[in-house]
DNA sequence: TTTAGGG
DNA sequence: CCCTAAA
């Protein structure tokens, strides 16, 4: 019997033959396993992948995964506390931005409310995201979510990226923002005002989900009324500066969705096996004329579909719930060396830089719409503007440098000038070149009125900046990515999902699902050991099984990355012949 | 949508 | 991981 020389023993080998794909059903009646057997192996890998997770976890829980990580989040009413702005740089100064970014949510009616992200500073030692509320009040669970996320984010452009981000909301994750040198929460509520300084350990905890709010001794609401303004700081979380160095003790929070967990990662461990040009290799490889084609394809199906639509498609929801790198970056490290254009080469002009000005950010999002979008919209917004499509700006004393071509001598950019003289700007790297392109909604090109606007979302507050969603750059759109009827206007801006390295739980669990149901059913493979795990789709536990087998037959010296036991390894070529020989012999 | 296979 | 022809 074949089934003797299958090599697999402790269970059955259930003998599903495999029927045309269109004899099998699609409906709930294969939407799990087909059997309890299955079922229950399900349930079992399930388990055991579970358990071996945790146990290979670099920080197994989530109290000691914040040990390091230091976070301030305050929220002032003042604008003009000290504290903001001793650590903002003339070049991170309010109105000199050109650039605005909206973040629409489309297909929900209802009252909206409009977020501006109005600065977003980088320091050495701090990071500052300030928030100008233009109607709602915000609530904690919000703050938090920008603070947790922009570290990721960051994480993520200081290229010590995690493959664990993700996007989206964990339906139950607790989580410690602790800050060593004295956490300091206050804030105003109409005449009520309150300081919070944690005084020993400094430890905010906050629990529930990521939709509750934070839980504090004191003033256990809102901490912001109406037309107040919410400030994060992030000390010390991220240092922006390119110098992996200095992060030695930091640590970056990336929360797994499917196993509800946090896992922090050591920056430095992390750089050690990021490999930045091997990722723009492979991605400028793949830029093929074919994604031409596909847009093109797309443009003309017009088939895109919302994002946040109550997650009607599956396969695009969990994609949605991924961080995408860009697709295409474009890291040039092509510096061009110091020209001996008569200038001193020895001269060298140290820069530091604290802070970057960014775009406004604008969101509008109906009152009707969950917490959980808007917090997906924002983050989304500020993936992208803080992702690849932004260029830097540099002012010289208020005024734009536009000529790349000069020296920092011609310019005049020295050391003897005064540094709050030269100012750095994150701005759209297509601002001045593409024009909108978003045809499909009109009210969104140049030209458009408020009214225009309106009449699909009805914002409740345009303020000032009214003239300027009218002028929105195509950049901003497509950089935010929550407007799916504009994104696909701009090839360049489809991202890479992040890549997430199976684990060797995750391989066993694949392995042993295979052994199960074959080579040829993936989606049963999906059902039946990764449900639960929706950044791993069917197709891509095809692709593993393939690497798997191709890792299996290589010699252990050519294997790269995170070895995989060569038991599990073993099985793969078993489970991989058996079921060839299975489908030979059914096909011929 | 799912499978299968090349990139 | 991406892309996509084919079923």
């Amino acid at each position: 019997m074949r089934r003797l020389d299958y090599g697999f023993t402790g269970y059955q080998v259930p003998v599903v033959p495999r029927a045309s794909r269109s004899s099998r059903g699609r409906g709930q009646i294969r939407k799990k396993c087909e059997d309890n057997q299955i079922r229950g192996f399900g349930i079992l890998s399930s388990v055991a992948g579970n358990l071996s997770q945790g146990s290979e976890s670099l920080v197994p829980t989530n109290a000691a995964c914040v040990q390091d990580l230091h976070h301030i989040v305050y929220a002032n009413s003042n604008r003009e506390r000290d504290e903001g702005r001793s650590l903002k740089q003339d070049s991170c100064q309010r109105g000199t931005c050109d650039e605005k970014f909206f973040a629409f949510l489309p297909g929900l009616q209802g009252h909206h409310k409009s977020y501006k992200l109005n600065e977003f500073c980088h320091g050495q030692n701090n990071l500052i995201l300030e928030v100008g509320s233009a109607s709602g009040a915000y609530d904690q669970s919000e703050m938090i979510f920008f603070a947790e996320k922009l570290a990721t984010v960051n994480s993520r452009n200081n290229c010590v990226s995690s493959s664990n981000s993700v996007i989206g909301d964990s339906p139950c994750f607790g989580e410690f923002f602790e800050d060593k040198v004295g956490g300091v929460l206050e804030g105003k509520l109409g005449d009520k005002s309150y300081t919070s300084i944690s005084e020993k350990d400094g430890i905010i905890p906050i629990t529930g989900s990521s939709e509750d709010l934070i839980e504090l001794d004191r003033e256990p609401h809102a901490l912001v009324g109406s037309e107040s303004d919410v400030k994060l700081s992030l000390l010390d979380c991220i240092n922006h500066v390119p110098c992996p160095k200095h992060y030695d003790n930091v640590k970056v929070i990336t929360r797994d969705d499917d196993e509800n967990s946090v896992r922090c990662s050591q920056h430095s461990t992390i750089s050690k096996s990021y490999t930045p040009t091997a990722g723009i290799r492979e991605r400028t490889k793949k830029l093929s004329a074919s994604r031409n084609w596909r847009e093109a394809q797309k443009l003309k199906g017009g088939q895109m579909k919302p994002m946040y639509c109550n997650g009607t498609n599956r396969h695009m929801d969990e994609r949605s719930q991924n961080i995408y790198p860009f697709k295409k970056r474009k890291f040039f490290c092509q510096n061009p060396p110091c020209t001996s254009d008569g200038g001193d080469n020895r001269s060298i002009v140290k820069l530091s830089i604290k802070s970057f000005k960014v775009p406004e950010l604008f969101i509008e999002i109906p009152a009707t719409a969950t917490v959980g979008s808007l917090k997906r919209t924002v983050m989304e917004a500020v993936t992208a503007i803080l992702g690849d499509g932004l260029h830097v700006g540099i002012l010289l004393q208020g005024k734009k440098v536009k000529d790349d071509n000069k020296t920092l001598l011609q310019t005049g950019i020295s050391q003897d000038r005064k540094r709050h003289s030269l100012g750095f700007i994150l701005e759209p790297r297509h601002a001045q070149i593409t024009p909108p392109a978003c045809t499909e909604d009109q009210s969104w090109l140049p030209g458009c009125t408020p009214q225009d606007l309106s009449r699909h979302s009805a914002p409740l507050t345009l303020q000032p900046e009214t003239q300027a969603m009218v002028a929105v750059p195509s950049i901003g759109m497509e950089a935010l990515a929550v407007v799916p009827f504009c994104r696909k206007s701009n090839p360049e801006f489809v991202r890479r999902r992040i890549r997430r390295p199976f684990s060797a739980s995750e391989v066993e669990a694949l392995v042993q699902a295979v052994e199960k149901l074959g080579t040829g059913r993936w989606r049963d493979v999906k059902l039946c050991a990764f449900d639960s795990e929706k950044h791993r789709t069917y197709v891509d536990l095809k692709d593993k099984w393939k690497t798997l087998v191709h890792t299996a037959r290589i010699s252990p010296q050519q294997r790269r990355g995170e070895p995989v036991p060569q038991e599990l390894l073993d099985r793969v070529l078993a489970a991989h012949a058996y079921w060839s020989a299975a489908s030979d012999k059914a096909t011929g």
